[in-house]
DNA sequence: GCGGACTGCTTACCT
DNA sequence: ACAGGTAAGCAGTCCGCG
């Protein structure tokens, strides 16, 4: 049942999605005075009851939020090629219900660079132009800016900001930020006097989004526990069956509740629960009760915070709500088709927050693999959920309580440490995107980046291509990617030559691909441009050629990013004579940069992107290909020796001084594209294999890359002896060091091996974690060995989801594998098991010259030598 | 009917 | 639901073998 979501991600049609918006019966209701103070926009939605705009506008001095509907009489429309004329003898569109009136607008088209003319079709409401059967944009042939959500596209056309501070003045809203709020801004936009008049009106726009500083939002996290009579069963909160026996409240403001349904008799004399003594106990004889105060209570708050809660917490509240006969006027909740919603305040959920790609490798570089609270918590803030050794409906009323107080205290610090980062880090990519917190936090990079490039559109009255028109207009790929399946060719790395280095220094291109599409003005609209003179601009290795009369807006855009984040943001925020808070600051911008600019290629890659133009990702690869390969050829003429790359990399082995200065000067002068020295390793182990190394540095610290005994699915064992290995080589200063680091190593190995072939290690030791990447029915084509754990877990009774670890060991047999927790140490394949130890250890002895087979053949180390 | 060579699938990594 | 490139291990298939 649960694996519905990913039916729904494969089905080929997919179902057009509703508007989504605040249902009419929801009544709750915080309007604004005719006045306010400077309060920051939390959020826009359509109200289908007020059948208008709802803006929310969270106050920092009483951290409220107030409501302001739109009063300027915006409606939805969309854009047809078809003339005025033409569309009036439309009888289907002119007597549609929803149809409201038709102007004549003037566009300007960057695909075809010229102004044209177009239809504006406006609408009553905004399932009149799409998300209905038989509306309007159904009944176009062609419909431009007719998919876009009516928030997005009131949010587009009046210029708000959301995160940024609006006022209302005799009931209109005012926004309240300005260029010359910050006495830094001068000086930050003097940096950009040398650019484009294009990124100087952006740098100008976007300093006041970068320097206006946020407030600490009053929130509350949740967590519920659900009793159910199958121990080990997840319950389902459609179904909603079985009462909430606890849930655990943490504000803020100081609250601190733990509400507790008495469903059972309750022992009172086991009283000693590990909460903190501040922890307010509540016992509830009525569970309706129960969940009425808890509505009440969040209804305090202008963020509510949960881990899950669009897919559980919240789904369970509103459902059990509804079957307990609470009435939908105290029900603040309510749900859309993969969210839950709040009718005062925008919900949080930090699952779907830290599930994101981009956050998870580009903000916290991928310190948290697994996308459970337990693991983001471990990993951000090192600790854990309270450890089970039973289900939650086996405990007792104060056990319960303990472990759901502990979640909700770990989801609640997940958006205060480090100064509230996470909190800073959605404000300003709602800024960035001009998407509102609920949106900003369940989408993806793409749509932040689609959100943010439709706002510049309509601001300069750009007209929105449709998706197709791009690849149409601008051409498909025209090389060969070296992955089957891929749509064209990436990055070239370089066959490393296998051996240990001593003094190696790593040159790389700082952000190659973006400083590749800001010095080539590479951008939709540039690329292959429809003027004859441009032609010769060619992209190396491609047919593809650049607009040189045009600026290319996604250019300008990233050049701005990237410039902004290098010449100030990133050094301002190491900048030791600024207070702690400024810097904090700083580095918050610097890495909410990072992560637009890090997608910035990769989208124009990605076909459910809406500006999708896989000319322009190819001709950006193309052009890294030809910049690496040109600074190697160049490095070699320089008589330097160059070991390895990778993309954007170069390791260069006992280069001097001057060899590097003229390396970088030469790839600044011919190029256009700074080469920086990224760092220098005092040795480096090379195997034959790519993407494959092991790195000293000269401060003592050291990189493993890509080798197996780093890997999260690798066996705790494996894991053990292997980091054993590395600690030995880290004492390697010089040469002759390394025969005391292969004797140990040796050693290490032989101890693994006779551990292993005596059954020494557990299960668990000898345990592979694999993700389940989606629902066990999914896997069709072939039966991998964690799929057949999985199956066997399944029999068991054990519900298996997607995205969950299945822990299982390699036994003799036929099906080769076992769970953990349904296998015994006696079954357990050796021969297997040194397989794996052979091929993680050789990746490191290929390099040290120490052969596997030749170690463990050998009883004790003395006979050895 | 069997085993090695091969391709494809899957996961986890690198840039 | 940002991209392509690489490695590892297994599943499944093909092919030759009188």
């Amino acid at each position: 049942m649960f694996s519905e979501s990913y039916e729904e991600e494969t089905e080929e049609v997919r179902v057009e999605e509703e508007e989504k918006e605040i249902p009419s019966e929801i009544v709750f209701e915080a309007e604004a005075p005719k006045n306010l103070k400077p309060c920051m926009l939390l959020s826009v939605s359509y109200s289908g009851k007020k059948k208008t705009i709802l803006c929310q506008l969270y106050n920092d001095e009483n951290g409220k939020v107030y409501f302001w509907y739109d009063n300027t009489s915006h409606k939805p429309y969309c854009l047809t090629d078809i003339p005025n004329d033409e569309i009036i003898k439309n009888s289907h569109v002119i007597n549609h219900k929803g149809f409201e009136r038709i102007d004549l607008v003037d566009k300007y088209d960057l695909l075809r660079d010229k102004i044209i003319k177009m239809t504006k079709i406006v609408a009553k409401d905004p399932l009149s132009i799409g998300g209905r059967k038989g509306s309007i944009r159904e009944l176009l042939p062609k419909a431009w800016e007719a998919k876009i959500k009516y928030h997005e596209c009131y949010i587009y056309d009046m210029q708000l900001i959301p995160g940024m501070f609006y006022k209302i003045e005799e009931g209109n809203l005012v926004p309240y930020f300005s260029y010359q709020q910050s006495e830094s801004n001068e000086e930050i936009l003097s940096l950009f006097t040398e650019e484009d008049d294009q990124v100087k009106e952006l740098a100008f726009k976007y300093i006041p989004i970068f320097q206006t500083p946020v407030p600490e939002i009053k929130r509350l996290a949740l967590d519920i526990e659900v009793y159910t009579s199958t121990p080990n069963r997840i319950p389902d909160p459609r179904e909603a069956n079985d009462p909430v026996s606890c849930v655990a409240l943490i504000g803020s403001d100081g609250l601190k509740r733990v509400l507790i349904f008495e469903y059972g008799e309750l022992k009172k004399e086991e009283q000693n629960s590990n909460l903190p003594k501040d922890v307010k106990l509540e016992f509830y004889t009525s569970e309706k009760k129960l969940i009425e105060e808890i509505f009440k209570t969040i209804l305090n708050y202008a963020v509510l915070i949960t881990f899950n809660g669009d897919n559980f917490d919240l789904k369970y509240l509103w459902h059990r709500a509804k079957k307990l006969g609470i009435s939908d006027r105290q029900i603040p909740i309510y749900l859309t088709k993969d969210a839950a919603m709040l009718a005062i305040g925008v919900h949080l959920d930090l699952y779907k927050f830290f599930h994101n790609k981009s956050i998870q490798v580009y903000a916290f570089m991928q310190k948290y693999k697994e996308n459970t609270l337990d693991a983001v918590a471990e990993a951000l803030l090192g600790e854990k959920k309270i450890q089970l050794n039973k289900y939650p409906s086996e405990m007792t009323p104060y056990e319960l309580a303990s472990y759901c107080y502990k979640d909700a205290e770990l989801t609640y610090n997940l958006t205060t440490f480090d100064s509230s980062l996470i909190m800073k880090l959605i404000i300003l990519f709602m800024r960035l995107s001009r998407m509102p917190m609920e949106d900003v936090c369940r989408l993806g990079i793409s749509r932040w980046i689609q959100s943010l490039l439709y706002a510049i559109h309509r601001e300069k009255n750009y007209l929105i291509p449709l998706p197709e028109e791009i690849p149409a207009i601008k051409g498909k790929t025209v090389t060969q990617a070296i992955i089957k399946g891929k749509k064209y060719k990436g990055a070239i790395v370089l066959e490393p030559t296998p051996g240990v280095y001593f003094s190696v220094a790593v040159l790389d291109f700082a952000s190659l691909y973006p400083s590749i599409i800001t010095r080539w003005n590479l951008s939709y609209e540039t690329i292959n441009c429809p003027h004859s003179e441009c032609v010769e601009n060619r992209v190396p290795n491609t047919t593809h050629w650049v607009c040189k009369k045009r600026k290319g807006i996604i250019s300008s855009i990233i050049a701005l990013f990237r410039d902004i984040r290098v010449k100030w943001y990133k050094p301002m925020s190491k900048n030791m004579s600024l207070p702690k808070f400024k810097r904090n600051w700083y580095n918050v911008v610097q890495q909410a940069l990072k992560v637009f600019l890090n997608a910035s290629y990769g989208v124009f890659g990605a076909e459910n992107f809406a500006f999708y133009c896989p000319s322009m990702a190819e001709s950006t690869t193309a052009i890294a290909r030809y910049a690496i390969t040109s600074t190697l050829n160049y490095a070699k003429e320089v008589s330097m020796t160059i070991i390895y790359g990778d993309t954007d990399s170069l390791f260069i082995h006992q280069p001097t001084q001057e060899q590097i200065e003229l390396l970088l000067k030469w790839s600044h002068q011919n190029l256009g594209i700074d080469l920086d020295l990224d760092k220098r390793y005092r040795y480096i182990t090379f195997s034959k294999l790519k993407k494959n190394y092991f790195g000293m540095l000269e401060d003592g610290s050291y990189d493993i890359k890509g080798l197996i005994g780093k890997k999260r699915n690798t066996p705790e064992f494996l894991k053990k002896a292997f980091m054993e290995t590395i600690s030995a080589l880290s004492h390697v200063q010089n040469i002759k060091d390394f025969e005391e680091a292969r004797y140990k190593i040796k050693k290490i190995i032989q101890e693994c091996y006779n551990n292993l072939k005596d059954r020494r290690y557990s299960l668990v030791d000898l345990s592979f974690r694999v993700m389940l990447s989606k629902a066990v029915n999914y896997y069709v084509k072939t039966t991998p060995q964690h799929v057949k754990a999985a199956k066997l877990l399944q029999k068991f009774g054990v519900e298996i989801r997607s995205g969950d670890i299945i822990s299982y060991v390699k036994v003799s047999g036929p099906l080769g594998v076992k769970p953990v927790r349904l296998s015994s140490i006696i079954e357990v394949d050796v021969e297997k098991y040194v397989e794996h130890m052979k091929t993680t250890f050789g990746q490191i002895m290929d390099a040290l010259g120490i052969n596997f087979d030749e170690v463990i053949g050998i009883k004790t180390l003395d006979d050895f030598n």
